[in-house]
DNA sequence: CGCTCCTGATAAATCGATTTCTCAGAGAAG
DNA sequence: CTTCTCTGAGAAATCGATTTATCAGGAGCG
């Protein structure tokens, strides 16, 4: 591999001057042209090692989420690195597995790698700890949920509002024993989602004292959302319907729905988080869409923002989320 | 952030020794032990950049793979990670959206930040390009697809068997105008499993004449296999079952049958490669299972022996496929 | 003509860890 | 007692790019 002085000499200039020619200073014009084609002759690329231990920063930005399997993550990912490509930056993808000590030893090899910054959907509201990226100036962005007192720029979506509206819906639909099947307890996204459940359900009279039993705290994982189901239909009286805050644990519900042969329409369902599937099953899922792709983008420009040093004060940017129902697309098969 | 040498002189010895205590040397136990205090006290830990560059080789792997949002890939990438942990390797994932072009660039990063090595999924048969990497002796594994001519490691599932499964699972369910749709005509998942195709189709006695008005090849996204299924549906003489290549693809088709008012059991329907909610379309599909997440993990491991610096000649792992027939998981619920 | 100022280029320092080279001192062998 | 060997440790070179300090040479001005 061709190293900047290989090329120095080729050109007859000095090693400075061809790093000149690359990073924008001052240089003849025939000279330039000297530099350029030695360059290209050699094949030279640039050592990216090298130059991140001069400039004490990489051209790399860490993307921390809990879980790459969630296709929701997976969008989010695309989206930052769609944004991120544009300015050269490579992203390093890392699952944390929801686990505060395996995102902990990420957050270490972002620093000991000297990543120019982090996006983050923290494992945990409170035992994410983030003081140390900030202590070293490492811009982070938070995205999806909130790490609880930290000082970063995040993007999130309006959970509370799309939680309330994703049951109003269900209550408008003329279901009535709504329950819900949140993520984990620490979460700022299950929080949100569950307010935004219990807002609904005030407005339409149910004290929250009664629905009480129709609240179910799980993983965001397929198997939560199976096994929280079960227990909900164990129960004396039985939900009639059931706002699940993500689509993997949606998939788990529409499983133990249909072992008990119970489903929608018979059972309300109402997924938070699109399913790219969702008009394959029957019937039709009505699904709260996160705008995933966006959020993901939106972050990463607030990342490159403040990489390029802006001064600005911390902004939170909250998306809105859309409700998709799906009733109308039954399609000419659905003849049950 | 310390350094190497203020943690030298901290503990009162030279930083040549503080390597030699993390990195295997011989040193007299007691100054191991001012060291090891000195270290903790200060939290140092190692520059990955500087080690990086005096050691010519970064503890990063690179994987490169065409479609992050595809579900095969994702579970792919985590078996990768998983393995690659185990040795504090990172993974950096790249998506190269089939494009060669894009793939170019990142196996170009993947040696100007000195990786490791790299696994790749190759975006074409021809025309990915390994051998820059080859000349600078990085190790790299190929996985699920293989590139033509590179002389390196690779971890395949044998792609002809099991096309040849799917498709005489669909001729003994009584299907006799079986169609595919595969994926584009470069890679080699696509060719081996048309393969696998044609020969079940000899086997049953079709000329290969007769076959090649159902045979389509698309991008193996959602939006190909639906418009490769509109295609078929409007043949003179439409197919009665369809084997379709890979599973986003087999999302699109079978949005297309909707559609048009035709589905499964009326038409055959078999996707290689899961789904995960494929217990959920009704009535349920038989899927080609591929051991994605296995192929992940054997192609990281592969990648740590030559690491190690392992002299074998050069293997090709070859997986086996499952055919996950799921016509006797019909729910209660199918009355239709 | 002499002096200052400016421009473009180079030499050398720098980033932080690893590793080779060199040396001092302890112990063994003669 | 001298010489040789061996071990542990420090000094310094190294990886490759960036950047600061320095310098040479030409233009401009009095």
């Amino acid at each position: 591999m061709a190293t900047i002085s290989d090329v120095a000499r080729a050109a007859g200039v000095s090693p400075a001057t061809v790093s000149r020619v690359f990073n924008g200073g001052r240089v003849t014009p025939e000279r330039v042209e000297r530099v350029r084609k030695a360059a290209s002759d050699l094949g030279f690329s640039p050592n990216r090692v090298a130059r991140s231990l001069r400039m004490q920063r990489a051209s790399v930005i860490g993307l921390l989420v809990p879980d790459i399997e969630n296709p929701f993550f997976t969008s989010l990912a695309r989206g930052v690195e769609d944004a991120a490509q544009r300015t050269n930056l490579s992203v390093v993808l890392c699952n944390t597995d929801d686990d505060v000590e395996k995102e902990r030893r990420y957050l270490d090899i972002a620093l000991a790698e000297q990543m120019a910054g982090v996006i983050v959907a923290a494992a945990s509201r409170k035992h994410t700890d983030l003081s140390a990226l900030a202590a070293r100036g490492m811009p982070v962005v938070a995205v999806d949920r909130r790490p609880r007192a930290a000082a970063v720029d995040a993007v999130t979506v309006d959970n509370q509002l799309g939680g309330e509206e994703a049951t109003a819906h269900l209550l408008d639909g003329g279901y009535e024993r709504v329950a819900c099947i949140t993520g984990p307890a620490g979460a700022s996204t299950s929080e949100d989602r569950l307010a935004g459940y219990r807002a609904a359900m005030r407005d339409a009279g149910v004290s929250e004292e009664s629905t009480r039993p129709y609240v179910r705290y799980a993983d965001y994982r397929v198997d939560g959302g199976y096994a929280a189901t079960r227990e909900l239909l164990a129960l004396p009286s039985p939900p009639d319907a059931v706002f699940v805050t993500n689509s993997l644990m949606t998939v788990g519900a529409l499983q133990a729905l249909r072992e008990s042969g119970i489903e929608p329409p018979d059972v309300g369902v109402l997924s938070f988080g699109d399913v790219p599937w969702a008009s394959l099953v029957r019937p039709p899922l009505t699904t709260v869409q996160l705008p995933s792709y966006d959020m993901g983008a939106s972050a990463a420009a607030l990342l490159q923002e403040r990489l390029a040093g802006s001064g600005k004060p911390l902004q939170t940017v909250v998306l809105r989320t859309a409700l998709q129902p799906r009733e109308s697309t039954r399609g000419p098969a659905a003849r049950d």
